[in-house]
DNA sequence: CGCTCGTTTGACTGGTGTCAAGCGCAGTGG
DNA sequence: CCACTGCGCTTGACACCAGTCAAACGAGCG
């Protein structure tokens, strides 16, 4: 436990020196570019640069806990992580996926805490910034108050499209629909070359967020192969047949 | 058809002369009382009372359709509401109920249009305001701002435990869930009197709502009746025991 | 080597869906 | 006044999708 908390510090600061956004997929999209000075040629006392503040979380570990207050306001830079909910029974349910350029908690920014927690999936790298700051610069430039709003929208949407399939998918189509939202997104952000596509979530990630249990999604996902849909190994994600895939999750 | 049209026209222009606003269960809470001049007293140009424009609409009329731009936003005078998606199949999925003082779709203020359809479920009377005025509006005053904004987390945060519900709950959890949190809602609004509730769900909608079947739903419904929890009968809902109604719902 | 974790498979169960029929009620039109 | 219709609720018989339980396997790891 130790350890991973000596290697998790290594690791930032060896982040922190990199200037790791010049490299990222979407600095260029979204809010981060007008966060972090893209505009820094025409900056005055109010477009400085905000603070950047890099951290790593390991897999399983929690990026922002259910109802805690918290001075930051995140978006994920690198890696997958997820949003979740535990049941007094036990049993756990996915809200979300969040993968780079997602925010953690969109409205934390004003609320100052999240309903529900953040878990990283994979290793995850992401940025700090100050939630007072930021909600200033919200308030003060349009633009950014745009983005932060367009972001708020598709977030809503994405909620309630996950209803709908929830409500009303049978397992087969619940989990094409699941597949083919996360390919999409990946492939929006420029993250799909060639026919690997890295994913890494488990069998019991699919079953949690789809309300199904993994022993059926074995079953599913092993009939889907079969049937040349589409295949998930070693934690590897291949579409052979993308049409028949957004027929199976287009009956929405 | 045309006859219905007549009537809602006649019933429109009574309400109009009625002055509505100052019966309203919610006048003093929320959006409203801030946008129709609660604070004239000490009106500017800038906060003079907003525009308002009632109307009414049917049972099974649809308030505002999926993907079509308006130049309003509604809000829920009284009666009830649904936001809902038709799948290619037919099937029907609900997304939320919409009650006295609900905003019809919080967002369209800025996206001019809202993804998914809203339809009245009883008779309903709704107040449509200007979208472009009431933006200016929202952006000009922080306190009806921060209004909105919660409302909106609010919103969020009901879809996204509708979601857990919708993954995660047994047919007989998630009946009970979805009456606990329709009560509390009307709680909150003051329209609770006594044990007899106003209740024009059919359990067409409940199954709906929660991806059920009507048949399922009409068993778990006695099931509960029998057991002495509550019962639904002529569009009224008595709670008979509300604690052991929290129990079976608060397994979240 | 033994442990944990994720996947897979089989047998069986059970919660919900499906299909069908009947009932009561309100509206509608002859 | 009486058929006729449509809608919502109810019930029963049955089917089936998905859950449960259990066991085995391989990979990774200390």
């Amino acid at each position: 436990m130790q350890e991973l908390a000596v290697r998790a510090i290594v690791r930032q600061s060896t982040e922190r020196v990199q200037a790791p956004c010049s490299t990222c997929l979407v600095k260029d999209a979204g809010l981060c570019s007008m966060l972090i000075g893209k505009d820094r040629s025409n900056g005055t006392a109010n477009t400085l640069p905000l603070a950047q503040n890099f951290a790593i979380a390991q897999p399983r570990e929690i990026i922002c806990r259910a109802k805690q207050p918290s001075e930051h306001f995140y978006v994920i830079c690198e890696g997958w992580a997820f949003r979740f909910h535990r049941l007094q029974n036990g049993r756990r349910h996915i809200l979300s996926f969040l993968i780079v350029g997602d925010v953690v908690s969109n409205f934390s920014i004003f609320t100052g805490s999240s309903e529900f927690a953040t878990q990283a999936l994979t290793d995850v790298r992401f940025c700090k910034f100050d939630r007072d700051q930021i909600r200033a610069r919200l308030l003060q430039k349009p633009e950014i108050f745009e983005e932060w709003l367009a972001r708020s929208v598709v977030m809503l949407r994405r909620v309630d499209r996950a209803g709908v399939a929830l409500g009303r998918l049978q397992a087969h189509e619940k989990i094409a629909w699941l597949i083919l939202q996360l390919r999409d997104r990946l492939d929006a952000n420029g993250m799909i070359n060639g026919d690997a596509i890295e994913f890494p979530l488990r069998q019991s990630h699919i079953a949690d967020a789809m309300g199904l249990t993994t022993v059926h999604v074995c079953r599913v996902l092993n009939s889907l192969r079969k049937q040349g849909v589409f295949a998930i190994e070693d934690g590897v994600l291949r579409i052979s047949d993308l049409a028949v895939l957004r027929r199976i999750a287009n009956v929405m």
